[in-house]
RNA sequence: GCCGAGGUGACAGAGCGGCCAAUGUGACCGCCUGCAGAGCGGUUUUGUGGGGGUUCGACUCCCUCCCUCGGCACCA
């Protein structure tokens, strides 16, 4: 198996550091306001990974971090007057909610900083009395030009970066690439005691701090948006080897790419973004997902509404397909047929390249194309009455691969007394048509699609479709 | 300025040194059909940002230029 690492620019063999277990961390949210496509395409992808390398019988332990201490929840509360703690936790719910309403379920710990505090008290000690960082009035500042491996994720120069491109330079810093392990207490701040005083944690220490308490001095794989390279993640490894002196701190770093809106980069500070929660009331979460994953992870997205019409439509045909089979299914005949040869043929061609295409970097658009495929193969055994294993195979197999993209979840199943009156009503239509009083089939369809329900008329028998 | 990621048909978007510009959407034609819808079969857009090189052969490798986006030490 490969994945493209960003540490080194190539494409590597997938090889974990401790046979099949393989540790996981990504880089989560702020919880000061709802959650945007974008954070979703990220933690869609990395989902879509976790859920693959399970699927390969990889013992995933997948943790991400919630930063539930910043400026923006301190900002925010200060605005509406919700405590910082009540404020995060009421996102931090919300969140919980999309990412499920998103199929997002490989992640085992969600590990807030704050209930990290000692741990990152600990780590900017060590780093301390190593030499790496000093403590100026209550402020610990990591000293980046100690640190010799400086830059070899994001393959920046230390002379060549631009002090000041977008922040303000801090002036009691020694140098102004040093960045902030611990920062003292400012007026009406929630703060934690600390050698240094009342204060709180510097962005980049707690990521550390989690992962190591989680998993130990080295990990498999750290996720994150490629906005997070620099200086996020460059900072990370520079905190953690420094202290452990062990490298690489971790093995695989994989970067996915944002999600754009008119060529700029969905945010919260450019106003251009669509909260996930928002995105639901307009379109399915199954159709979200599917438009998140249509593209490879690493290539950025451009977001429109013409897209995600698009993306409906699409993903629209599997579901028709699938439903088609699937009802087809019971009235199938046993036998052998040569329709039924051609698809478990193509079934078995679908699993083998979906191994493929997967393995290589985890090309869910490739995946998705071979679902478009099989479900070709699917709606043409249905045409021509292949037989039930045959069909059982076909379907088993577009659900089982669906289902590693976490695709086509299981519906909530109706009662059996609905589907029994659903079908005795589909039964009633049939009888109107067969003496062709196509006032009334024509009647009871419109019904039902007031409710729901759509009723297509096949070669094969009525099939019942949802939306 | 520096670092990084991208530039592919109407749109979206993969791949591979020659077999395919996959797959989907859209449009058009045909079949099917009481109608609708879906489905199936076919067609479709002067070729993969510009230039140069390597090669028998490049969209795919190398060089160079142009354009877009992200990052450059608050914060994710």
């Amino acid at each position: 198996m490969l994945v493209y690492n960003t540490l080194t620019h190539e494409k590597e063999e997938f090889v974990p550091l401790k046979g099949n277990r393989v540790t996981m961390f990504v880089c989560g949210v702020t919880p000061y306001d709802y959650s945007h496509l974008g954070h979703a395409k990220t933690y869609v992808a990395f989902d879509a990974i976790a859920r693959y390398l399970r699927h390969k019988g990889y013992n995933v332990l997948y943790v991400q971090n919630v930063t539930d201490v910043d400026d923006h929840i301190i900002n925010r509360s200060a605005e509406t007057g919700v405590s910082e703690p009540e404020l995060a936790e009421k996102y931090f719910k919300h969140f919980r909610e999309d990412m499920e309403a998103l199929g997002v379920e490989s992640i085992n710990i969600f590990a807030k900083a704050t209930e990290f505090m000692a741990e990152i008290i600990e780590q900017i000690n060590g780093l301390i009395e190593k030499g790496y960082a000093y403590d100026v009035d209550g402020n610990v500042y990591f000293e980046v030009r100690k640190f010799k491996g400086f830059g070899k994720l994001s393959r920046q120069k230390l002379d060549e970066l631009r002090p000041g491109a977008r922040v303000e330079i801090d002036e009691s810093k020694r140098n102004p690439e040093d960045f902030a392990l611990w920062k003292k207490q400012k007026p009406g701040e929630p703060a934690w005691e600390s050698p240094w005083g009342m204060g709180r944690p510097g962005w980049h220490i707690e990521d550390t701090a989690i992962a190591m308490t989680h998993f130990g001095e080295q990990y498999d794989i750290h996720g994150g948006a490629t906005e997070l390279i620099f200086p996020h993640h460059e900072s990370e490894i520079a905190q953690a080897e420094a202290l452990t002196g062990v490298e690489p701190y971790v093995k695989y770093w994989l970067h996915t790419g944002i999600l754009n809106v008119e060529g700029e980069k969905m945010a919260k500070s450019l106003g251009n973004f669509w909260t996930i929660r928002d995105a639901l009331t307009e379109y399915r979460p199954e159709v979200l997902r599917f438009f998140l994953l249509h593209a490879h992870y690493r290539s950025p997205i451009d977001f429109s509404k013409d897209q995600l019409e698009e993306a409906k439509r699409s993903y629209q045909r599997l579901v028709d397909s699938l439903e088609t089979a699937k009802q087809f299914l019971p009235r199938a005949e046993g036998g052998e047929t040569d329709s039924g040869k051609r698809l478990v043929e193509s079934a078995e061609k679908a699993e083998k390249q979906f191994e493929e295409v997967m393995d290589d970097d985890f090309n869910t658009r490739e995946a998705i194309s071979l679902l478009f495929e099989l479900a070709r193969e699917l709606n043409v055994a249905v045409d021509k009455n292949a037989d039930k294993d045959s069909v059982e195979r076909g379907l088993g197999t577009f659900t089982k691969l669906a289902g590693v993209l976490g695709l086509f979840p299981e519906r909530a199943a109706q009662t059996e007394v609905a589907d029994k009156v659903l079908a005795l009503i589909v039964e009633i239509r049939e009888r109107a048509r067969s003496k062709k009083d196509y006032e009334t089939a024509d009647w009871i369809r419109s019904e039902l699609e007031k409710l729901g329900i759509r009723l297509e008329d096949t070669g094969k028998g009525v099939v019942k479709k949802a939306r």
